[in-house]
DNA sequence: CGCTTTTGACCAGCGC
DNA sequence: GCGCTGGTCAAAAGCG
């Protein structure tokens, strides 16, 4: 894929390690349209992703799908995209890295949406994708309307679950997603999610994660995955 | 023709 | 130290 560079030599040493940088886990309902979705496909997102691999993960009946960002040749952005164990008609999406790049159809949102949800928080991290938010006459059609009606955003920032009583967002948006899908599915469906809102992390993990957290930037990841997707875009929690 | 997807193999981290 | 599992690479095939 990269080709011409030996990605062996860079980007394998830091990826193959399974303690990941930044992850923010999303889960997503695929509504009735879900069997569009070849396999587990991804959601339709701003960015275009590239398949680079598939795994059965062990104890769950459904393969886990890796991607990584193809909009952009250098962009590092990655993702998972499983499904539940227990609900097929979630997607449990957990993104790795961050974009290098511009979101290819923030321009549509910006145009669209000046969502007034969005937080003003959106200058620190300006050093990551710091073109983040202008945007390129890219062609990358967004359907927003059709995303909207296909899938039902339930977000679960893993960033930051100790903060969740402090965070402005996670207060109320995590909770209620959160808490509503661990009500509707007390059978341990997604279990990622209950790692990342909740907090029975066990003391290691927890340790590692937030270590690995805190040498980033809290910009990263999440922080233009907000933006991008759930300010911008608005993420849609679906009711009961 | 170019890009994406599929599939198998390999490598490295983690747990026992 | 060994085995298991997860993650990535690379080649081939398919599709637009």
């Amino acid at each position: 894929m990269d080709g011409s560079i030996s990605p062996k030599q860079n980007e394998t040493q830091a990826s193959k390690r399974r303690k990941v940088v930044e992850r923010t886990v999303v889960t997503v309902k695929i509504g009735e349209n879900g069997g569009k979705l070849k396999n587990d496909g991804p959601p339709y997102d701003s960015w275009s992703w590239r398949k680079y691999g598939q795994k059965p993960i062990k104890g769950s009946p459904y393969p886990r799908g890796y991607y990584k960002c193809s909009t952009s040749k250098g962009c590092s952005a990655k993702k998972q995209v499983e499904r539940c164990k227990t609900d097929a008609s979630m997607l449990i999406i957990t993104y790795t890295s961050s974009h290098n790049h511009p979101s290819p159809h923030l321009h549509n949102t910006k145009t669209l949406s000046q969502s007034p949800t969005k937080e003003p928080q959106s200058s620190d991290d300006d050093d990551d994708g710091d073109n983040d938010d202008q945007a390129p006459t890219t062609k990358q059609e967004h359907l927003p309307d059709k995303d909207e009606e296909y899938f039902h955003y339930l977000q679960s920032p893993l960033s930051f679950p100790q903060n969740k009583e402090e965070d402005p967002f996670s207060g109320n948006l995590e909770r209620s997603t959160v808490g509503l899908l661990l009500d509707e599915e007390p059978v341990s469906c997604c279990s990622h999610m209950k790692v990342a809102a909740a907090s029975p992390i066990p003391k290691s993990e927890e340790n590692d994660f937030f270590d690995e957290l805190e040498e980033l930037p809290i910009c990263s990841a999440f922080t233009w995955f907000m933006r991008s997707k759930f300010f911008d875009e608005g993420i849609h929690v679906v009711p009961p």
